[in-house]
DNA sequence: TAGCTCGTTGGACAA
DNA sequence: TTTGTCCAACGAGCT
């Protein structure tokens, strides 16, 4: 009998791991480990759609005449003991690439036959590199090489099986009770609908529509692509079908503009492999000795979104309420906490990390450092995303606004990015003054922008 | 090797 | 209102 052991590849639609496991001996039992560093965490939401997403795997498994069985603890231990008190040859698991997982993999590996196998991206973090073999640091040569990369067999989709062996009746334990957000409801078939839906139709406008605040213009399969609900090659192959199925050139320019989307999340996933180091410092050597601000209170501000900027305190309360925002909401705050209050983007890391649905180590460390200008990517320090501008020009009408940020609700779109600049009689005509019922800008962006500039200017 | 080009996502300001 | 220019400089990557 052999294991496929589940961690990040919650599917059973072109799931290599468990192809191979099941190409290897029909006899396969697949497993989860609740690790304790997964129940120590505090990202709830996150938590709350694995657990989801395990309840739905395994009545796919059960329907299939087979069964998910989970364990709890250390994932060394677990599996040593399954081993021991059961007949199991071989251990399938899909590769990850957090250094915790590379540690974890490896120790476990010199004591069984651990064979991992590669999905989380359509290319391994460690295939794409320059002709010396040493890793990109930007990310267009990257995408050039990525494209030209040989495909292997990944155009071919491996369907999920139809019928599996039934599992031996062994000791499992409850999958915790954690109530997911209907947002996301976690199961494969919702992901490939998703995924439908999106190619179908929106897709094709993507490359203006990917901006706006105010529609949806983004795909949001995140999280169903962080807990592999998605098979990466599957959502890549489809893209492709969307852009050979496109009529013109702003259809076209729509899906290679989301393609590029799928390679920056394997470029980010191939900066973590080659510099994991990224996760605890500046990836540029000259940015490690910034002095941060210390400011509690303005971090608090931004954590729960009353800095006084709509289009920043918008998107923090969406983050806090559903676990997911749009990638340019997430550049327009992180750029705020970085730039306008000079707090180490670390600790918005570490924010987002706990706050979203989605959180991915590598995506999300490799985008904050790029806004902080402190990765890889020779980022113009001068870039500062000006929050005015910003709502204008993405959320034009402040509908984005309104929805989040109730107190503004009546205030004219004119000044919905920036109800400070209100005459007093206008305030009260719209049931919003300025420092009582919302917050006045905890700072002036032109002083804030100025500071930054300095600052930077002097690493 | 040397030289050349380029770098996801911006903003301010002048004309 | 729109458009062009500047804001630094450097190192990656390519030819």
């Amino acid at each position: 009998m052999n294991i496929w052991w589940i961690r990040r590849d919650l599917r059973l639609t072109d799931n290599q791991a468990f192809h191979e496991a099941l190409k290897y001996g029909e006899k396969v039992l697949p497993l989860f480990i609740l690790d304790k560093h997964l129940l120590k965490s505090h990202a709830e939401k996150r938590q709350a759609f694995l657990f989801s997403g395990l309840h739905s795997l395994k009545q796919d498994l059960q329907r299939l005449g087979s069964d998910l069985i989970i364990r709890k603890g250390d994932p060394e231990t677990e599996i040593l003991r399954l081993v021991e008190e059961y007949p199991i040859q071989k251990i399938f698991a899909e590769e990850d690439i957090t250094p915790y997982a590379r540690r974890r993999d490896h120790s476990i590996a010199q004591r069984i036959d651990l064979h991992l196998v590669h999905g989380i991206g359509v290319h391994p973090p460690y295939a794409v590199t320059r002709m010396d073999g040493k890793p990109y640091n930007v990310f267009t040569p990257y995408s050039r090489a990525w494209k030209a990369f040989p495909f292997l067999d990944t155009l071919s989709v491996l369907p999920a099986p139809v019928v599996l062996s039934p599992i031996p009746n062994l000791p499992s334990e409850e999958i915790p009770e954690l109530p997911n957000s209907s947002l996301f409801p976690a199961n494969e078939q919702e992901a490939i609908r998703r995924l439908n839906s999106f190619l179908d139709e929106r897709i094709f406008a993507y490359s203006d529509s990917r901006n706006r605040l105010d529609e949806e213009g983004t795909s949001a399969l995140s999280p169903y692509l962080h807990f592999g609900m998605l098979s990466p090659r599957l959502v890549y192959n489809e893209a492709i079908q969307a852009w050979k199925n496109s009529h013109d050139a702003i259809a076209r320019a729509g899906c290679e503009t989301w393609i590029n989307e799928l390679i920056w999340r394997e470029f980010y996933q191939s900066i973590l492999w080659h510099f994991p180091e990224a996760l605890s410092q500046s990836l540029k050597a000259a940015f490690r000795n910034i002095v941060w601000r210390y400011a509690p209170e303005e971090f608090i501000a931004w954590q729960e979104g009353n800095t006084g900027y709509p289009i920043v305190d918008a998107a923090m309360r969406q983050l806090a309420s559903t676990g997911w925002i749009h990638n340019r909401a997430r550049m327009i705050t992180a750029s705020f906490l970085v730039k306008h209050l000079l707090i180490n983007w670390q600790e918005g890391e570490r924010w987002f990390m706990r706050s979203l649905i989605d959180g991915d180590l590598a995506a999300n460390n490799g985008g904050w450092q790029w806004v902080a200008g402190t990765g890889t990517d020779a980022v113009p320090y001068f870039r500062i995303f000006n929050p005015v501008t910003q709502g204008e020009k993405f959320d034009p009408q402040g509908k984005y606004v309104r929805k989040w940020i109730p107190e503004l609700a009546n205030v004219p779109a004119k000044f919905i990015h920036k109800p400070w600049e209100m005459p007093t009689a206008e305030q009260q005509k719209y049931h919003v003054v300025i420092g009582q019922d919302y917050p006045a800008p905890i700072v002036d962006h032109r002083i804030a922008r100025e500071r930054a500039l300095q600052m930077y200017k002097k690493e």
